[in-house]
DNA sequence: CTTGCATTGTGAACGATGTTCACTATAATA
DNA sequence: TATTATAGTGAACATCGTTCACAATGCAAG
């Protein structure tokens, strides 16, 4: 708690009410979110809570934004360990944002669901949404020579369009019975896992592999 | 319009809300779609769509239900001009899905973001979700040798999130200031063109590149 | 310290939402 | 034609996001 001096009681409320939100966006999705529970968990008002926010996705946006900077940081502590230009570090990261996706569920559905009308600019969002990170990432694994080279921020985007495909898909639909594993492994963290060796080799066939013909 | 000879008022009532929803829930998302709004589109009273759907969810799943049937009718369209086996064919469903994806984007959200509380089962969708034709063409590549061999669920999986995330991304963020390509160049579509020798070729660096040491 | 004022919080209210229910109109059966 | 199960109505309920006139509060000037 840092120590306030002017402006205390209507930034405490404002916290009060940032935190609220957090704490019931983990159990209810946007549309069950009700801005009297809010008030009610921040001990206020309804009609107070406009004198901080425009309207209730406002209010939303502005949690999610909070978390999404929460997000970057925790991204550049999961690679730190790896050295810089290493594979590893970008295998890193992907499993980071696997596991921060399903630790945060709602914040990560709402943040990704497009509530609103229009998308996010991408630049506009803290740290690029860790799209910077990755890419540099990438382009230092290149500039090693750890992976193949090209152009590092379609790599990038590559790769977090796999590991985010992975994290809603198996938000949305329950593949337990569909795939050959035990059902305890059916998790996204395992098949993230499981599936790198398709990305390290591609689909292109084995050398060695004569196939049928042309 | 097949005649209909017995219960022809019901059915026919039941078939106008169903369109109803279709047509509204193609501009409003879930939340914005209002039962009374389907109602009238319908030109019923609000009461009467709970004597064929017991509430707003299970009429909005019944028509996304509807609509992923013909969703994988039209997977298997755009895909049977390619032999069976080839690469092409995996790739021209992919590519399908995204078209689909952005044509009905509405229905592909509730289809894919959970609104239900648990995830539905693969296995309960009609054709899987499409997850079966494609494992199908998959293993069908491997066994031609036109890809690389392996667990074609598994395989199919990672194409599939593939598609997915680019989608489910894109849907939620705007890349066009963020990727070095022509703004109009930055949609789904051309990035699943761009990235596709990634997939090909995979991550493993050049062999004739030596890289920076170990 | 008191006065004035902008800010903050209140509580009732508005319109709209999903859903229910007693009731009526309808279609099929006997 | 009489009976009966079904389909549809319209008013009502609880809840939602949001607004607004008003009261309480905190701060700066006199």
């Amino acid at each position: 708690m840092i120590a306030v001096t002017p402006r205390t009681r209507s930034l405490a409320t404002l916290e009060r009410i940032v935190q609220a939100t957090r704490k019931l966006l983990a159990s209810r999705d946007y549309a069950a979110l009700s801005m009297r529970a809010v008030a009610a968990e921040a001990g206020i008002s309804p009609g107070a809570i406009y004198r901080h926010f425009r309207d209730k996705k406002h209010l939303v946006d502005h949690v999610c934004f909070a978390t999404l900077e929460e997000f970057e940081r925790e991204l550049e502590r999961a690679i730190a360990p790896y050295p810089v230009g290493s594979f590893d570090r970008v295998v890193a990261q992907g499993a980071a944002y696997i596991r921060l996706a399903l630790d945060q569920p709602e914040h990560f559905k709402i943040l990704f669901t497009p509530v609103r009308p229009r998308p996010a600019r991408l630049r506009d969002l803290p740290g690029e949404g860790g799209f910077r990170l990755l890419r540099q990432c990438v382009a230092d694994a290149m500039e090693a020579g750890r992976i193949r080279r090209g152009d590092p921020d379609l790599a990038a985007f590559f790769l977090w369009s796999r590991v985010h495909g992975i994290v809603t898909l198996m938000m949305a639909c329950d593949f337990r019975e569909s795939l050959p594993l035990p059902q305890s492994e059916v998790t996204p963290q395992r098949l993230f896992d499981l599936s790198r060796s398709l990305l390290w080799d591609g689909f292109k066939p084995d050398p060695t592999d004569e196939g049928a013909g042309p």
